[in-house]
DNA sequence: CTTGACTCTTTAGCCGACTACGGCCTTAAG
DNA sequence: CTTAAGGCCGTAGTCGGCTAAAGAGTCAAG
């Protein structure tokens, strides 16, 4: 059984555009094509697809996503964990960030009563603190 | 006392092009001109663009940062104190899927040995899974 | 057979926030 | 006075990951 790029973009649940464009990046192999020109994917590429899309859900770039696939089709397993860990820390650079900015924004919010004029509102004081 | 763009650049920690690029975009006013052509800044332009920088570092937009201005320069409390809880809230769905992302991660990296071949490995294995 | 949905290629645009370039003029330090 | 550093403008490019549009050919259902 084989999918048409409609077929396998439903599947995936992703654009027939970002097949073409994955394609294009090199992280799709070029399907065999119909005589028509169409392209006509095996199983596998349902498969890999989804590979991608999974691991594009854990916050990995395409350009690792490619490192990732040649990894999967011949590497050590070191070579995976390193990519997987340095996602990781970089995740956890950006939760400290993150977490960093809500307690300010919650501080602020709370101390703002929300009624009357901007003079003297806890918000725009905070905003103008210099660091 | 004035600052030149460049002194004024340095007082704020950010570029030259940064704060034309600001001014083209309306978050800072055009200063007024020495007869050469170059912008002399009055004191309160540091002042408002730490503003801006102090807004970006929070995670706002630009476009959200020049609507603070312009309700600094005159506005309800309570336009301002839902500017930031809308903020806040996007940041904890952010923080949110970084957390979902994190815990996938460090679950494949701590079962995955980090040694031998890709055959079998954790992380391979959990990318390949279906959704 | 018809018609509507699907697919093809190439090229260009989008988002946000800068950043760089080129060619020229001005300022400040020595 | 000289010269290096700083500033001017306008336009274009960058990053990542798509997304759109044009114009033409193809497939499948009725």
């Amino acid at each position: 059984m084989t999918y048409s790029i409609g077929q396998l973009a439903k599947a995936a649940d992703t654009g027939i555009e970002t097949i073409r464009y994955y394609e294009r990046r090199g992280l799709m192999p070029e399907p065999p094509r119909a005589a028509s020109g169409y392209r006509r994917y095996p199983e596998d590429a349902a498969q890999r697809l989804h590979f991608i899309r999974r691991s594009k859900r854990l916050g990995f770039t395409l350009d690792e996503i490619s490192a990732l696939l040649q990894l999967q089709a011949g590497g050590q397993r070191a070579d995976i964990k390193a990519i997987a860990e340095a996602k990781l820390a970089e995740i956890e650079t950006r939760l400290d960030d993150l977490q960093r900015m809500r307690a300010t924004l919650q501080d602020m919010t709370q101390r703002c009563s929300g009624h009357g004029p901007v003079e003297g509102c806890p918000i725009i004081e905070t905003l103008n603190d210099n660091d």
